[in-house]
DNA sequence: TCGCAACAGTTAGAGACTGTAACTCTTTCG
DNA sequence: CGAAAGAGTTACAGTCTCTAACTGTTGCGA
């Protein structure tokens, strides 16, 4: 996309961006966001400390340019997974999504927390990534396209309709991926779903569960089982 | 506790500690963990730069230290709040509880997130927070006493008891809450409520559901009686 | 083919921060 | 009352972000 090589030296550029974010990801992983520094950056690709400012405006848009590639390359993996998905079966599909989550993010824990760890109070994250997130939670609706919503989760489904009904944008997206009259319940199922998994997933990457006698995956499974219970999914 | 007034100077000496630490909780709320500044702090109090490191050996000690405050804060919070239950209605227990969690964490987003979010790779929680955790999640554990748990929870009950007949520790911890015999279900609850709390809660405060239809309690009371559901709490 | 604008890089440096060293003054206490 | 412990100071080393001002190099249009 976006045409690959176009003069040599915008193609040169490119590739010096590349090395750079690829090195942030190695501090990522070795430091938390703290740990990503331009001059050591800076120092590894050979250049001199300012040289960086030609290629990032500034080390929050590095760390933008990474939570975007994140967000991108998570619903990717979410999509793929999509694809090879039996349509009658909406439980199983909810957990091959939801595990295709998790494995995204135990495979890569920094990324993970990059994208859905602490925000800094005053940073706003860059539009896209709202595109992005859609891109992620879209395959999860179709599961919800006859549910049928147990008491537990009716008030949400109320509150989801009552959504749809005032925001056009989003009633738009949810029709794409259910039919007509299950809006309220797939938007529920998704906010619900994602939910549990940014616990489960949460809790697993974090490592706050270091210790315990459980397993991410058995953990993860249990909510999205009691997720599909609360709307009568087979 | 640990007797109030020593010496003049002792007492002197914690009023300052509390005067930073106050400082530095504003700092906190303001520009998140990375806008508490040594620096800043003593020029607020009067001080002059390292004077602060007669207080505290460094800045994590600092925010190690106020760690384990928010850590004891919340839960004693549960703990006020559990104080007032009905015994004989589980799930009413657990929206208590989990509610009482949620208006301290709502309450304030930046002590919730210093204690629940994004960990730094280097650092390590001090030992006693893990107390303060199980004083947290203890009065969750009665609500369990009868649970009849259903398909979907019973894998994670199963890995929950295989836990509690390897770790003593964590066996007496459970029965100190719950009949024998159940302390894998009260395990297993404890860790699936911690984990939807954490879901619903953390992506509330950290603002991902700013703009979306639904409020948080509606979304945290979804959560609860879905766990209440699977495991047949009245 | 030449010339110049855009670009890539440099050094110097300001300003914020953490933390150490060495030193002075004051309190406490035996 | 005198010495040790404590509270504070300045000076400084080192890391980091980012700006300013300047130099060399590319590439493209006349």
């Amino acid at each position: 996309m976006t045409a690959g090589a176009q003069s040599p030296r915008a193609r040169y550029r490119e590739q010096t961006r590349a090395e750079i974010k690829d090195i942030a990801l190695r501090q990522l992983a070795e430091g938390g966001t703290a740990a990503v520094a331009l001059t050591r950056i800076a120092k590894e690709v050979g250049l001199s400390g300012p040289a960086l400012y030609r290629y990032f405006d500034s080390r929050d848009a590095l760390l933008t340019d990474l939570i975007r590639d994140a967000y991108a390359d998570l619903a990717a993996a979410v999509g793929r997974a999509a694809g090879a998905l039996d349509e009658s079966r909406p439980r199983a599909r909810l957990h091959a999504l939801a595990g295709a989550c998790r494995s995204w993010a135990v495979a890569q824990p920094h990324r993970y927390l990059l994208i859905q760890g602490t925000p800094v109070p005053g940073y706003t994250a860059p539009p896209d990534t709202l595109d992005s997130a859609r891109a992620v939670l879209g395959p999860f609706l179709p599961a919800f396209a006859a549910a049928e919503p147990s008491e537990s989760v009716r008030p949400m489904v109320a509150q989801m309709t009552e959504w749809a009904a005032k925001d056009p944008v989003v009633a738009e997206w949810a029709r794409a991926h259910v039919p007509a009259g299950a809006e309220g319940a797939a938007l529920a199922g998704g906010v619900l779903g994602w939910t549990s998994l940014h616990g489960a997933v949460g809790l697993e990457v974090s490592g706050q569960f270091e210790g315990m006698g459980h397993t991410g995956d058995t953990l993860l499974a249990a909510q999205i089982d009691a997720l599909a219970d609360s709307f009568g999914l087979d």
